[in-house]
DNA sequence: ATAAAACCTAAACCTAACTTTAGGTCAAGA
DNA sequence: TCTTGACCTAAAGTTAGGTTTAGGTTTTAT
């Protein structure tokens, strides 16, 4: 199958434009072409799916040009290849974590709040301590540190 | 206590300009200041710990600073407060899921270049078929746009 | 045959979140 | 006292990841 650029905007849910940059920028391999107009096959989209996925896990364009260009180079990168994926690995689980300290503090100020909005007040909540953070998710912050 | 802004910029692993500009943002309440220097106290530096936690989570600073306003304006934003965090505990949860399928397609890339090192080529994995994303991995991706 | 819709490029513009620079004040130790 | 290091402001510069604009082809539907 083919496909025009407004089609594969669609599917991945990116304007055309952002397409049209990373081609330019050099993310896309060489994009077939019928008099001027871009024609995506599958082996694209498979491409293209692999960026998204990649900057959904934080990676900027460039790094993941590299990751491209080692692909394009062919077997001799396979190591680095390797190691990037590895190298990722760690970082979405290092985000994932920070996000889970973060829906911490979040939650307790929904019940916070939630109690504030019963009150009609903060001012009765805690002793007077308005901001008062509980000590697990200030000990939360303070280990991340370390 | 009372702490000087690179001693907060230590704690917080912040630089310096980021806490001055986070104050010209007005993103920090009125701190304290001697002969024009900054001195933060504690119910300053719990605020900078929401903001990084708020940050964290992904939000940009404006929004940031539109709870903090809140904060100022007293109980008549209870609901708003309570809602902004409601809503952002969402986000989070859908962060952490679009960061779970990531990690499941690097994983499958790991486990892909495993193979490929140990052969020393990716050319004899899946009958050739170099880029193949297995149906499960596809299939996080489809379900993306329900 | 023609008009609208979809495509193209190059280049200028945009925003967030900083950083850097330039020039100056303040505080502490030798 | 002096000088060194930490602080200050305002304004200009930077980077990523785009969008917008202007002007021009190509394809498709009527």
């Amino acid at each position: 199958m083919e496909y025009t650029i407004s089609q594969v905007a669609e599917r991945f849910n990116l304007t055309i434009s952002q397409i049209r940059y990373y081609d330019k920028e050099g993310l896309l391999p060489d994009i077939k072409r019928v008099s001027g107009i871009r024609k995506f096959t599958d082996a694209d989209i498979e491409v293209i799916f692999i960026i998204e996925c990649l900057k959904k896990s934080g990676l900027q364009l460039k790094e993941i040009k590299q990751f491209i260009e080692w692909t394009k180079e062919g077997d001799k990168t396979i190591t680095l290849r390797l190691d990037f994926f590895i190298n990722q690995e760690k970082k979405i689980l290092n985000e994932i974590n920070k996000l889970d300290k973060a829906l911490s503090l979040v939650r307790y100020k929904i019940y916070y709040y939630t109690k504030a909005k019963e009150l009609g007040t903060t001012s009765l909540i805690e002793n007077n301590k308005k901001t008062y953070i509980p000590k697990n998710i200030q000990k939360l912050y303070d280990n991340a540190h370390k």
